[in-house]
Formats: C-alpha cells, structure tokens, sequence
DNA sequence: TTAATTTACCTTTGATTTTAAGGAATAATA
DNA sequence: TATTATTCCTTAAAATCAAAGGTAAATTAA
C-alpha cells in the first residue's frame, strides 16, 4: 500500500509511543479520530503495522545480563536448532543470517550461571559466540521515510 | 519493584499487544480496570515498563534488507563513531558489546545501494563485517518470568 | 496486644475515546 | 460523461479512562 505523508506522521507517533489516542494524534496532524483509526486500520491490514510491542526493562525483572549470542551450526543441526529455540524462554530475538554464522540471538538472563547453563544447551546444535551487551546506544528507533 | 503473578499476567498481555484495553485485561485476570490502570502506572513509573512500540514492516515501507553489522573500532574511532550513530536513519538497534567488536547494530536498508552507501559511511570508524537477515525465527518475544 | 498507616482494590462518576453509520467531496475508472 | 472508490467529515452510542472516595487486609509502630 501507499504511505504518504499522513499516513508516515501516524506511524511516527506510534512508533515512539503504541498507546497514544488517535484523538490525540488527530489533532496533532489535522485530522479527525476516525480518520485516523481508518488510517491505522488500513495499515494492520495491509501488514505495514505487524504489532503493538511493550518494552519491559530486562534489569527490573531481575535479569542482569542481555547478550547476543551467534551460532555456527554443525552439520544437519539447524534444523533440530531451528525447531527447538521457540521454546527457550531466555530468547527474546533471533534470525537466520548470511555469512559465516548461520543464527544470531538476542538473548536476556539472569546471571552468569543462567548463562553458563544457557550455551551448555547451545553448544550441542553448533559452535557458539557469546558477546555480552554492556549499553544501548539506540534502542527501538523508529523506521524512517525516505528523505527527499 | 516486585512483581507478583497479576503484574506478570499484565505484562505478558502488554508485551504481546501494547494496544489491549485495562478493562480487557482486567476482565481476563479478575481485576477492575482502575486497579490494572494502577499497576501498569507504577511499572511505568518504577521504570519496568519502559515503553510501548509499534511494529512496523520493514518490508511493506519499501526496504528490502535487513542486516546486523558489527563494529571494531578503530583507535580513537569509537567515541566519534557513537556521536554520529543516533544521527543514522538506518540503524534501528545499536549495542556496545564484549568481545573481538565494539558495536553490534541492527540496519534498515532500502537495497544493495543502500547497503553499499551505508558500508561506506561506516568504514571510517573501524573495521566492519555484515550479515544479511535472512528471516526471523523469533521477533521480539517477551521478557518471561522464572519458572518454578 | 492495639493503634496507625499503608496498600491494593473496589465502586461511582464524568470526561474522553472508540467505534459504527451515514453522507459529502474529491479522485480514479469505465 | 457516468460510475465507482476513496477519504474524510459529523453524529451518536458504546466503551474506556481517570479521578475521587471508601473499604478491607496487611504491614508497621507503639
């Protein structure tokens, strides 16, 4: 579908913020609060808007540690891979990725034995890489309109 | 702050769809939906939550790749590199991580011309491998409690 | 132990928001 | 040109939110 300015004002706002009013949103950009929901509904339809998201600090639920985990996976173990990472709870991102990884995971725990424990379950689908995330330099910045 | 089981249960709705209704929640939890209104407002505030995001298709805004790259910075590089980042319309995620490379990020890019315009504007700051992303196996799942 | 305080939740109420319907103006299509 | 779609409006009902005041249970202090 066709996104023009309207619509890129809207999916700014919510962006930054999934739970502002589309009354709230209306007046800031011009428009009624139908209007804005026909908007937005239009959008989830066409599959532009895929989900509304709550960010939970990982720190405040008693995890201490994210990291990024990437996975060189042995030979015919992907696929056992692939089927049994949705159960791991610790998961919180993960893609299939070209080059000399196969998989690279984002991952929340709750300590260094929680991680310990954690690559033990890892190290049996392929050979692993642990960075820990030491701080965010940008988190969740919105998708932008082309310039110009 | 501590989170007992109903804080949990609301979490994990919010997480899903940032979007539901108090009185929802409430309904499904045996809450009134001051009282849900109330705890989400100190989660807020004590900072467990710390926002709500609407998930937008790279794919449907016109991008057609996706691609982690990673960072090793060069000496004296990484202080410059880190100012300049949050002026980057590409990167929606960026994180300093341990290991061989400072800086792992997350880039969305309109095509390989994009891509090799990107590459170039990094390279002044360290050293660069990219990956492609290829599919999502997990997309921002919930942070989820201990079991047991 | 009792008294005071805090906490969590309730109900009620008024303001706001959402949702649905019907209609007008504009743009696109036949 | 006539028809059809699209976009947005207004209106009104339903739902939700936000604020206030009150209750009961748990916690803390005396």
């Amino acid at each position: 579908m066709q996104l023009d300015e309207l619509n890129w004002a809207i999916l700014e706002k919510l962006q930054k913020n999934a739970r502002r009013s589309f009354s709230e949103i209306g007046r800031e950009i011009g428009l009624s609060s139908p209007a804005v929901a026909e908007r937005v509904k239009k959008m989830e339809d066409a599959g532009v808007i895929s989900g509304y998201k709550t960010e939970v600090s990982y720190h405040k639920t008693g995890h201490q540690l994210k990291a990024i985990i990437t996975l060189r996976a042995f030979m015919g173990r992907l696929k056992p891979f692939l089927e049994k990472v949705v159960e791991f709870r610790e998961v919180v991102n993960c893609y299939r990725i070209t080059g000399n990884e196969n998989i690279i995971m984002e991952v929340v725990l709750y300590d260094q034995v929680h991680l310990t424990e954690f690559i033990d379950r890892l190290i049996t689908y392929g050979e692993i890489k642990t960075h820990i995330i030491l701080s965010n330099v940008i988190e969740h910045a919105p998708i932008k309109r082309r310039l110009g």
